[in-house]
RNA sequence: AAUCUGUCGUGUGCUGUCGCUCCCGGAUGAACAUCCGGGGGAGGAAAGUCGGGACAACACAGAGCGCCAUGCUUCCUAACGGGAAGGUGCUUCGAUCAUCGAAGUAACAGAGAGUGCCACAGAAAACAACCGCCACGCCUUUGGUGUGGUAAGGGUGAAAACGUGAGGUAAGAGCUCACGCUGUGUGGUGGUGACAUCACAGAGGGGUAAACCUCAUGGGUUGCAAGGCCAUGUAUACCGGGGCUGCCGGCUUUUGCCGGCAUAAGGGUUGCUCGCCCAAUCCCGGAGGGUAGGCUGCAAGAGGCACGGAGUGAUCCGUGACCCCAGAUAAAUGACAGCACCGGAGGGGAAACCCAAUGGAACAGAAUCCUGCUUACAGCGACAGACCGCCG
């Protein structure tokens, strides 16, 4: 059973990953999120875990204020919190690493209850993709 | 009383569940970390990034030119383009014999150096002659026409060459005079000063300087992505071009090396020029590569509050074992419920009154710090003003 915590360490916070992704990350869409990611194995020798690690962009475009950004961000980053065993359980499962990002693509409209339901679709696709290969 | 406008103040609280970040203490652990306990954790504008400073790095012999900013006075302030008090002009309102008071407003130095511009209309917008008036000449003589004088009258305009009256003249004109108006100069008085007021002299040829400009005052540049330390790395690396000079002395068989002086393509002097300074481990171009991780700067000060004192005031001084004091870094300070708050569809009740659904809850998120300005803003409170009504 995990703790449903959100520290820094998974928190996805290198300047060289985050471009990594952006160039050759695998990516999706579920609406009002799009979503790339990249895994690497665990190496038990080097004593590296499984793990997750996760940032949430969303466009100055879509929300020009950075208190409605910031509210945006907090409530994505909640929602993937109290959800993220999802994803968890096959990172162990299959002994790998994540690293991905989030992109916001919806407008302030969005509430929260339809913002939970569609990370939960996220993560089980995410899930899904690995499992397939 | 209600509504509106302005100014000032304030600008959500509690509970639950699950979380984030920093600091302190403890435990486990080689360490990164993890866990437990305690404490701190967005704003009045954190915004715009506009002024001014602190702080920091680099630069700085000197002179000239340029560029930018400011522009009534005194004071406050670390400083300011900010603030306070005052002066002057203009506008509005009120009272009044003159004159005075209140509110608002002002890029409020110079149009006695020069240049430019002044739409439309008008003859003309700064060397004024369209009509008119006057003199003289000519002609086909109730008139027409030419030359000259004339700014009193008409007309145009936002603005037309000081106003009124008298003299004067061919007709006129500050041409002369009286009174007045507006600048300038000198002197007196009052005021720290802007300025006010009085006297004398002399002047009257528009406006515009947020047009160029002139005058006065001030201004080195870049900004915490400043800067410092650690780690990493590749620096006198590679290719092409330029430069690699002259004299003297020393060493040496020579090539060459070292030192001094001179020259200077180039570089520096952070707008430019002169001047000054630097110098072969140099300068220019090309191609390619690396880093972008951590620590620090970085949080107690031009701080608030209370009381007392000085000042018209901005503000300053003193006292206080009074209070506060975020430091994130792909960026923490939250998410979701419920209650309190506003509102009241509707329901209950004979009534007072009670219960209440949907809903509402502004503007807005630190990024080195402080100070000011500007802009945004629901509700509540205070004080002014406007309007309506006068039974509230």
């Amino acid at each position: 059973m995990i703790r449903h915590t959100l520290p820094k360490t998974q928190r996805l916070r290198s300047y060289q990953t985050i471009r990594q992704l952006y160039q050759s990350g695998a990516t999706g869409f579920i609406y009002p999120f799009r979503y790339s990611y990249l895994t690497e194995p665990t190496e038990a020798d080097k004593g590296t875990q499984p793990r997750a690690e996760i940032m949430v962009a969303i466009s100055k475009k879509k929300i020009p204020l950075a208190i409605h950004r910031n509210r945006r961000r907090r409530q994505i980053k909640e929602a993937y919190r109290r959800n993220k065993h999802i994803v968890f359980d096959a990172l162990h499962n299959h002994k790998l690493r994540l690293s991905f990002i989030i992109t916001y693509i919806g407008d302030e409209t969005v509430t929260w209850q339809v913002l939970e339901k569609k990370i939960v679709l996220l993560l089980h696709d995410i899930v899904n993709r690995l499992e397939s290969g």
